[in-house]
DNA sequence: CGCTTACAATGACAAATGTCATTTTTGGGA
DNA sequence: TCCCAAAAATGACATTTGTCATTGTAAGCG
């Protein structure tokens, strides 16, 4: 089996086995708390099925959701690497089973094999890419564009294999964190999406009926 | 009342001697692109003197800065990891030296060193958590806040030592740049600022005359 | 020394978005 | 199946912020 390939994209990240080997399998029900800003890092997580979200909380306790973690990702590097305390939380948004490699096991590991390190690394890099993306997002685009690319990037990110409708254990409050805003304008927005024949939902549910639509609403402000 | 203290970082970071025996000495006036979103990573560069503001452009050409490195940082790191393209650009503020090492010298160091490479890791993940607070004060603080933490914290990279009045190369257009907004709303919160006799300003240069009151306005949202 | 250009400052206005309050729908257990 | 709590949806409203237009000011250069 032909381990580390890792694409620039998010699927199907490949857990390098040496790691695999020295893990832990831990459960969590969905909501649950994984770990939490201002506590140690004690070591690595691997998503090894479900999706977390990656939190940190701003004003008055609203929370923004800094990155979703699928399958294969690794979470909390940075605070590996800056020997800090964690900067952010971290929630399962479903049931989800994570792999957990302890701290000196993990570098020991990325001294032994410089293929993973150098792979790790650039996921890293890919992080701090599209966390910048989303600062000029935030900065610059107004809610009606983050919202319609943050339906589309999750979309292509939960829904990978399925011509299912989009179905994601998120919450219109989630959703919000997400894109940067209050559930009310999430709500507002989806309503106009709906109207505009872009979407349709059932309940939590939200199918993308118009791709292209989105794209354009997204692109209209770049 | 406690005393203030925003950001504590940034204590002129040293130079790793093994990597500036191998640099090159570049020389950049005021405003001048160093590198440009999209071109080749070629090496990497240190601030040996100046400031240099990383920039990425948003919505109708209006540029976010994501952030200012002064003496002793180093720039595309991230870049040089992920292996891919310029994620963002340089500009410099005001006329500065930089220290260039090619690519290949400088993983030839950080295989040598690895006390280097660690500390160069720390940098990086330093960055990411300053992203990350960027993201959250973006997605929830208002500009009055962004703009309040925004003076302290550059008056506080920019005048380490003297307690002279406040004195960046950064026009208004760059402040709004900083802070996520444009430059007519800078100009109206200084106003206010001023007459909040939080400030005062004499052309371009502003003085920060109630550090508490900026830093108050600056966590009223948090 | 004045000219010219870039930048700062301000006002009027419209649009986007957050807040608060209320109603409707949904989905999971008793 | 019904009921209830949680979530979605919607409306009214205030505020913040961006856009456009104009004026005032400062700084560099011949």
């Amino acid at each position: 089996m032909t381990p580390v390939s890792y694409s620039t994209d998010n699927h199907a990240l490949e857990i390098p086995a040496p790691l695999r080997a020295r893990a832990d399998y831990l459960y969590y029900k969905k909501a649950q708390l994984i770990y939490q800003e201002g506590s140690t890092p004690l070591g690595a997580y691997f998503v090894e099925n479900g999706s977390i979200k990656i939190v940190k909380l701003g004003s008055s306790g609203k929370e923004q959701i800094l990155r979703i973690a699928t399958n294969g990702e690794l979470l909390c590097l940075s605070d590996l690497f800056s020997q800090c305390r964690y900067g952010n939380s971290a929630k399962t948004l479903e049931d989800s089973s994570l792999l957990f490699i302890p701290k000196q096991d993990f570098w020991k590991v990325l001294k032994e094999d410089d293929q993973i390190f150098r792979s790790l690394l650039q996921q890293l890099a890919q992080n701090i890419r599209k966390g910048n993306e989303k600062i000029v997002d935030l900065a610059y685009k107004p809610v009606r564009g983050r919202l319609a690319e943050a339906l589309l990037s999750l979309d292509s990110k939960f829904n990978t294999t399925s011509r299912e409708p989009f179905q994601v254990a998120m919450t219109r409050a989630d959703l919000a964190g997400y894109v940067g805003t209050v559930k009310e304008t999430v709500n507002r927005l989806l309503s106009e999406f709906r109207s505009e024949k872009l979407i349709s939902t059932q309940g939590t549910r939200i199918k993308i009926s118009d791709p292209n639509g989105l794209e354009r609403i997204s692109r209209m402000y770049d």
